[in-house]
DNA sequence: ACCTTTATCTTGACAATGTCAAGATGATGA
DNA sequence: TCATCATCTTGACATTGTCAAGATAAAGGT
């Protein structure tokens, strides 16, 4: 104990963060909740005075992930402009382009470590908030007659398959055969997207 | 010790089928060696006979999965005769359901408990046999003229990542706003298809 | 100002787990 | 037959998630 307060101040917040930093630099297997605690400069049980257990830490990590990653999109969306097959191809490329900046995060977030997750209303929202914005973008190209007026869910849930299984499959090496540089994967994520959109 | 012999016999192969089993019930947060071990009807460090460390036999079990994934879709292709467009549409078909119908184990394959799989040789070459089945279903398709000759590559891994993405989303509850019966998903799964198919 | 309440944090404990070390068992082959 | 070696067991240890009991301090009413 070497704080100078006894209290923290903004432990949660503090914790959140310390769990992502021991996530990308450690990864998975190196994540536990003692350590995470001593990161953040408290004993090993002061957690449990704001998450109910090891899964809401777990779950409210993985809300910031959505959340940094709906920020990235919809930043990335707001210097578009109105061409709807660019603000396409723009949130799909922030997506993917996320998944490799941030590997680890976003691996969690895909991990299936967190079971039950309709168990945490804000990770729920925070998912679908991410989902609405492809598919608004989905919604935007038919508005403009670049995709036949399909029902909505099914034009989106292509296109969000086709991203993320991309993605998945970049960040465990499975696709390692192609070369990963950044302007070959952007190539790869408009050669995705293109048949998707203009069937 | 109730076993009557010393031996066991072909623990190495019990002790993955067990560890299946319980992966198949408890989920992923059930799964551990000395739980496996007891399964198997053995002491909890017997397992270290057969496997370097937990992570080994993950990477057994990894390897068992997508051996299994490999043969329901080999088997399903067999019987399927010459009809290329057909035989991409089922072999599709086959992984999705196999995702479905084995969500615990399909999990386990994506879920990045094991990384630096490259360690692996085994599990390595069982993956890139998957793959090479898919992609053989696209290099017969561009064959009987149905796609276009675009790098081969190219094509199977925009078919690969659209499965696999759906296959994740949907064991992750990520889609399931979307009606899942089976009739429903094998549709989902065939409007998938036909876009990637026939860009 | 004082006392009570409540949120926050610590210390200490326990069971479950992964892993190592040392020894027991029995199959294999010289 | 006996030595060797793979296989399996018992026992131990550090790490981990979690609970219980208590310490600390902030907030609020009197």
């Amino acid at each position: 104990m070497d704080r100078d307060n006894y209290h923290h101040g903004d432990l949660k917040r503090a914790l959140i963060t310390a769990g992502i930093e021991i996530l990308t630099q450690s990864g998975v297997g190196g994540f536990s909740l003692r350590k995470v605690a001593i990161k953040a400069g408290v004993s090993h049980t002061a957690p449990y005075a704001h998450f109910k257990d090891k899964r809401a830490l777990i779950a409210a990590i993985m809300t910031e992930g959505f959340c940094r990653l709906y920020d990235r999109m919809s930043s990335v969306l707001a210097g578009c402009g109105a061409d709807a097959q660019k603000r396409l191809l723009e949130a799909a490329w922030a997506y993917v382009d996320f998944a490799v900046a941030e590997k680890e995060l976003f691996s969690i977030l895909f991990s299936g470590i967190l079971d039950n997750e309709q168990d945490f209303p804000e990770y729920n929202e925070m998912t679908h908030q991410c989902y609405r914005l492809l598919s608004d973008s989905v919604r935007f190209c038919q508005a403009a007659k670049l995709l036949p007026p399909e029902p909505i869910e099914l034009a989106s849930t292509r296109l969000w398959s086709c991203l993320h299984g991309f993605a998945s499959l970049l960040i465990n090496g499975q696709i390692s055969h192609l070369i990963l540089e950044k302007q070959t994967i952007r190539q790869l994520v408009k050669n995705l997207i293109v048949p998707v959109t203009v069937s």
